[in-house]
DNA sequence: ATTTTGTCTTTGACGAGTCAAAGACGGTAT
DNA sequence: ATACCGTCTTTGACTCGTCAAAGACAAAAT
């Protein structure tokens, strides 16, 4: 069985391949996982020797299908916990992804099973990020509508917050655009910058980089 | 903080240090964590240079009160876990020592206090094991009345059972002698070692060191 | 008083995961 | 074409937790 550093690994590529057979550089895994490339380099080649990815040197990394497949089960651990504390054990919505990053090495696959089954099997987390499973491989690339690039005046609804950072979860928590909010662009100002928004009477106003951070979907 | 393995080992004497000061030989640590003795003796070494234990070469170890507290603090923790997997998640009683001997490293104060306050702040685990507090500091030494010393005849009520161990569980759930079951032992016969007792108006038979396991009190 | 026995400690080694620093490579600029 | 630069790999070293095997000790047996 992989030890936890192993899971944090393959995590690592599996949110940074954009699709299923995707290639990652060492770099970008090594600045995701704050350590050094060289500790990637001997790490990845202990990897491809487990056959949970490929490796072209100078090229980059490749997950495999056992790869994929158990990276996909650490996700999925992860954000079940993730819903699992904001919902029954009634956590603040920023603290749990630090807890679940420690909990999805932990816990086992029987007590992830009574989790779902009191969740109701749910098919996303508190971001709005999806929660893979076997039958729900992650389909992700959803289309992309943001709070950037929607149409506006059009009301829309929230759906999934793709910065986990403490600060923008604050942000996101204090002006409530959280996943299931509806909202209305009310002006988009490419030279300033600023998007301002609409939630239901209250305004927020925040730049274009936050706002594409922010996916929507219809109303 | 001290890693995983740090914790396991102050539990370990914890649980073998009869009262505060006990000294614990290194030879039953390595039985109990299932390591050579002299990997004890390296990691003994390490503990007191931390000052969390003494260590008396060729005596034994005794906790420190700091070496103490942290192990109070994580049996707290396991004992917490097992009750919380029993009463919310509704797993199966034998199973949940093994789940809380990973769980207890991984989770947070944070969530400790939330689980706490879930199960209403409870004083004992499903094993009828008490469960140590800042302000109950694990009184334990009982008087220790068990099936193998409790006046015949007498109802009693079924208060600790003091073997975790798989199929011993598993015989407990089978005749239900579980802490909270009301029981009576009708028949204790030294010659043959077994011990004959009556739950409501089923029957069921044990042999002595067995009937020691098992701690009652006053019905 | 010596030998035996059982427990404890020391020693040397190993795998996992990591870093720092030096080296190799490939693409861009000149 | 040559030099430069940023990224990736190699190398040597370190910590943590572990083992096997050899050594030291203390208490009991003769």
């Amino acid at each position: 069985m992989p030890t936890s550093t192993v899971e944090n690994y393959l995590k690592a590529i599996l949110v940074r391949s954009a699709d299923a057979g995707a290639v990652v550089s060492t770099g970008s895994i090594a600045e995701a996982l704050g350590v050094t490339p060289g500790t990637i380099t001997t790490m990845v080649k202990s990897l491809a020797a487990q056959g949970l990815v490929e490796h072209q040197p100078r090229e980059g990394v490749r997950l495999t299908p056992a790869g994929r497949a158990h990276a996909l089960g650490v996700l999925r651990k992860h954000r079940l916990i993730e819903t699992f504390l904001v919902q029954v054990l009634k956590m603040d919505w920023k603290e749990v992804h630090e807890e679940a990053e420690a909990l999805e090495h932990a816990i086992s696959d029987r007590v992830l099973l009574r989790i779902d089954a009191i969740l109701g099997h749910p098919v996303s987390d508190p971001h709005g990020d999806p929660i893979p499973s076997p039958k729900r491989p992650l389909f992700d690339r959803g289309k992309g509508v943001t709070l950037a690039t929607c149409e506006p005046q059009r009301p829309f609804r929230v759906q999934r917050i793709l910065d986990q950072s403490g600060p923008f979860l604050e942000f996101i928590q204090r002006t409530g655009l959280k996943p299931g909010a509806r909202v209305r662009v009310r002006e988009r100002d490419r030279a300033s910058g600023v998007v301002r928004c609409e939630l239901g009477d209250a305004e927020a106003a925040l730049g274009l980089p936050e706002a594409a951070k922010i996916e929507v979907g219809a109303a």
